[in-house]
DNA sequence: GGTGCCATGTAACGCGTTACATGATTAT
DNA sequence: ATAATCATGTAACGCGTTACATGGCACC
C-alpha cells in the first residue's frame, strides 16, 4: 500500500527515471532484507502515479540505449506526499502465518479425525524454533562483521531483525508452556452458529 | 498467500460452507487482532480451491434462506495440505513502512532541496515511540483483564504482540542514538550510477 | 564472443479490498 | 418496525509477482 509514497518522497529529493528509482528504494528499503521490489513494479506504479496526475514527465533523455524518460512531482504530488508524511503509519497487520498453522495444529489435537497425517504442535513448535535460532545467529554474525562505514540503514536493519527475533524467541517459549497447561486442560474449539435446524436452543 | 492452506486446514476437520469458514478462520487466526480476512474473500478463494481441483461441493443444503454449499477436501486438496504441513513457513517480509519512511527522512536532511516542508527524523521518531507505547499500555491492559476461560489464541496473541511491541520500543531507543553518532559523522546517500555522459570515471 | 549491467516496458495472473446486491430469520 | 445476524455471491480495482521482450554498452 505504499510504494506509491516511497517513490513520491524519492522524487521529492530530486528527479529520477524508473531504474534509478528502482535502485535508489532498494538501497534505501533494505533490498531483500525488508523490502524486495522488482523494477517491474516501479514501472507500473510509476505509470499509475503519472495517470493520477501526481508525477509528470520531465523531459527524456538519450545516450545509447532506450529512452530515460525522467519524471517529477507535481504540485499534487507534493501534497499527496506532505499527507503522508503528516499520517503516523498505521500498525501493520502481522498476518502471522506460524501462528495460524499452530493453532490448526492444536485444533486438529482436538477434534481431530483419526487420520494417519498427525500434526503435532510441538514439532511444530521446536521446529519454528530452531529455524529461528539459526536465523539469528546468522543475522548476529553479519551485524558483529559490519563494516563501520557501512550505510546506516544496514545497521539498523540487522539490529531490528535481532530485537525481533530475540522476543519471538522468548514467545514461543511461552507458547510451550501455555500448550503443556493446556494439555491438562482441554478449551473449547470456537465454531460458528448456524440457522438452519437448530441443535440446542441457549 | 495462504488463506489457501488455511481454508484446506479447516475443511480437513470438517466440511464446512463459505460463511462457517470465514468464522471459524477469523476465530482462529485472531481476527483483526492479527489477519482481518473478508467474507468476500473466503468466497473467491473457495471458487479458485474448487477450479483447482483441490476442494468440491459436498452436497448443499436449504433451510430458509439462500443455498448453503457444503465443501469437502478433496483427495487432491489433502496432499496439499500435508505438503503445506511439511513446509516450514518462510520468514515473512517485514515491510516495514516506518523504517522506510525514517530514511527518507534522513536522506532529505542529508540532500534535501530548501523546501518548507521539513521532515525531522526525530520527530518522527518520537511520534512512533508515542504510539507504540500507548498501544503497548491498552494490550497489557487487555491481557490482565483477560478471563481465564478465553481461548489460548487470544491469551497467546496478546502476549506476542507485547513482545514485539516491547522490542520494537527498544529499537527505537537504539535507532535514535544512531541517530545521534551519525548527525556528528553524516554518510552518503546511496545512488544508482548512470550510463549515459559519465561525470566522473572511477 | 559471452556475461552482466543499464534501461525500458507489457501481459497475465494471484491475492486482497471495497462496494454492491439479495434475501431470510431472530431478537429488541 | 428495524436492526443484527445468517448466508451467498459478483464486479471492479489496487498491489505485487513472474515471465517475456528488446537492445546497447562495457569488460574480460
Amino acid at each position: 500500500m505504499s510504494l506509491r509514497n516511497a517513490l513520491l518522497g524519492l522524487l521529492s529529493l530530486k528527479a529520477r527515471h524508473g531504474y534509478e528509482l528502482h535502485a535508489a528504494f532498494t538501497a534505501l528499503a533494505g533490498g531483500a532484507e525488508n523490502w524486495d521490489v522488482k523494477p517491474a513494479q516501479v514501472y507500473t506504479t510509476l505509470a499509475r502515479l503519472k495517470e493520477s496526475g501526481l508525477v509528470a514527465e520531465a523531459g527524456t533523455e538519450q545516450s545509447g540505449g532506450p529512452e530515460k524518460r525522467r519524471y517529477r512531482l507535481t504540485k499534487r504530488g507534493q501534497g499527496e506526499l506532505a499527507h503522508w508524511w503528516s499520517r503516523a503509519v498505521e500498525p501493520g497487520h502481522a498476518r502471522d502465518e506460524f501462528f495460524v498453522k499452530l493453532m490448526l495444529a492444536v485444533a486438529w489435537v482436538q477434534a481431530g479425525p483419526p487420520g494417519e497425517t498427525r500434526v503435532d504442535p510441538k514439532a511444530l513448535l521446536q521446529a519454528q524454533r530452531r529455524g529461528l535460532f539459526q536465523e539469528l545467529h546468522r543475522w548476529t554474525l553479519r551485524r558483529d562483521g559490519l563494516d563501520p562505514s557501512v550505510s546506516l540503514g544496514q545497521i539498523l536493519l540487522m539490529e531490528k531483525a535481532i530485537a525481533h527475533g530475540e522476543a519471538e524467541l522468548r514467545w514461543l517459549d511461552r507458547v510451550e508452556s501455555r500448550l503443556d497447561e493446556v494439555r491438562r486442560q482441554p478449551v473449547a474449539v470456537p465454531e460458528a452458529r448456524t440457522r438452519g435446524r437448530p441443535k440446542n436452543p441457549t
